[in-house]
RNA sequence: GUGGUUGUAGCUCAGCUGGUUAGAGCGCUGGAUUGUGGUUCCAGAGGUCGCCGGUUCGAACCCGGUCUUCCACCCCA
């Protein structure tokens, strides 16, 4: 015999439950894309390997899985590269596609290249799987799906304000109520990086601010030192360690703050249009916060930058997050389109609605009947009702062999099918059907002619 | 990519300092109940102890490697 079969690691099997589970959370998603004017697209689950390469930095590129070359791809490399043992030339050679990474890089190559086709301001969503070589944690897997909703061709900040009401509504149908949004702004960050003369360690300052609220002030200061900022720039960084208050409060420290730098001011500006448009507008269930240290995210982000997390008391990382990206097109040669999108975390959100136990309990109900097989003549008259409920939309079945009656209601027990139909002899000779409802155990007989009855009650 | 952790029945897990025949609960199958599930009682089936190698008279247990799980880094949905 073979060995036991596995998969790879960090990638799953989906059960009939679970795929209920996904396609519940999958809808409400698509619902309120839809409701905000997105339209859905799709692209290759594989790219040209330069479309990816370099997009995400150099810590993106290890994650990118590559494919290799068909044909005797070894035999094509160059003896100086192949004897050079160095892996990233070498790859160059032997791969030129690769698996996708997330949706927004190849959402610019689609852009750029469908430009003359497509009417801007362009709102597209995109539900496929990603790929990543990462290392699996709960909540991480190798192979997962993104739920995106992006505009380009548009700056309004309005844009920004509606991402905001589209995750409100999203989370608040599903019933995860809670959920804070955090917001910052790129500007804000470069603002403060240039304010305390650390403006060309962008990266690595925001990379270690990042970290506040799991390493703690000395963390930060200690691995800023660590990482060339100057003790004097990180002392007039202070003020932002311990920002705190609501979101209007901490808007005016950032003005006071930031005063001497345009960008900076131009960043809170920002900043100051969004919170006060979603304070008029209010939203339904979700926070929205102010959040300096946010700095997640990808290299691209200029403006806006969104992450969502859990409600409080469940552990999990983010479970979405996105941006503004003024220049995403142009590292495909077309300029000047802004764009700006969110992401859903669809994996992470399944995770935390099972945590909190948030599923509807009829999406494990995949059946509404099923008939009783009590023989061949019988189990032909359930069939001839079935195929009559299955024309009026009700999903049924007829248990498909004479087994004990025991062990048909077992079945129809735990697929948790409501209601089991009995058509045995007696039935069949009074032209009629035996109904038991499996909560409560009630029976219930019916002519063949008030079928619709029947269905009327269900 | 670095460091750690986990793997025993379909599932959740016991299994002593290495010692005959590896256990429990749930689930499954059969029976009590030949037209009634979810409750109860009785019986039964089911395991290359992740995989490969080593130490030993003897390995689920010790050692090495490898795969997997989860965790901390890195990074991120």
């Amino acid at each position: 015999m073979a060995q036991k079969p596995s998969i790879p690691k960090g990638t799953r099997d989906f059960s009939p439950t679970e795929i209920a589970k996904r396609d519940y959370i999958f809808e409400i998603v698509k619902k309120h894309f839809k409701i905000f004017g997105f339209q859905p697209i799709e692209t290759p689950s594989f790219e040209n390997s330069e479309t990816l390469m370099g997009k995400y930095g150099d810590e993106g590129d290890r994650l990118i899985f590559k494919i290799l070359n068909s044909g005797d791809y070894i035999s094509k490399v160059d003896d100086a590269t192949y004897s050079s043992k160095d892996s990233k030339s070498l790859t160059a050679k032997i791969s030129e596609k690769a698996l996708r990474y997330d949706l927004t890089v190849p959402f610019a190559r689609y852009v750029v290249m469908h430009q003359n086709e497509i009417d801007f301001p362009f709102k597209r969503y995109q539900i496929q799987p990603v790929w990543r070589a990462d290392r699996p944690q709960k909540g991480r897997f190798r192979e997962f799906y993104q739920c995106d909703a992006d505009v380009v061709g548009s700056n309004s900040l309005l844009q920004e304000v509606e991402l905001i009401q589209l995750y409100d509504a999203v989370f608040t149908d599903l019933k995860l109520e809670g959920v804070t949004i955090k917001l910052n702004n790129r500007k804000i960050l470069a603002g403060i990086a240039e304010v305390i003369g650390a403006q060309d360690n962008l990266v690595n300052f925001t990379v270690a601010l990042d970290k506040l609220d799991k390493i703690g002030v000395e963390g930060v200061q200690k691995e800023m030192l660590a990482k060339g900022i100057s003790e004097e720039a990180i002392a007039k960084a202070a003020p932002l360690f311990d920002l705190s208050g609501d979101n209007a409060s901490q808007l005016e420290a950032l003005e006071q703050l930031l005063a001497d730098s345009t960008q900076g001011s131009k960043g809170v500006e920002e900043l100051g249009f969004i919170i006060n448009a979603i304070g008029d507008l209010d939203l339904e269930s979700a926070n929205l916060k102010i959040d300096v240290t946010l700095a997640r995210g990808l290299n691209y982000y200029t403006g806006a930058i969104f992450e969502v997390g859990a409600p409080e008391g469940v552990k999990m990382g983010s479970i979405g997050g996105g941006g503004r990206y003024d220049d995403l097109t142009g590292i495909f040669g077309l300029k000047d389109v802004s764009g700006v999108g969110i992401s859903f975390g669809l994996d992470r959100i399944y995770l935390v609605l099972e945590e909190l136990d948030l599923f509807p309990e009829t999406l494990d109900k995949s059946l509404d009947v099923l008939c009783i097989n009590f023989g061949e003549r019988e189990s032909m008259s359930a069939l001839a009702l079935v195929t009559q409920l299955r024309k009026q939309g009700v999903t049924a079945d007829v248990y498909p062999s004479k087994a004990k009656m025991q062990k048909q209601m077992k079945y129809a027990n735990n697929r948790k099918v409501p209601f089991v139909v009995l058509i045995g002899e007696n039935e069949m000779n009074t032209k009629t059907f035996v109904v038991k409802d499996m909560a409560s155990g009630e029976q219930h007989t019916y002519s063949l002619d008030e079928i619709n009855d029947f269905i009327k009650g269900l």
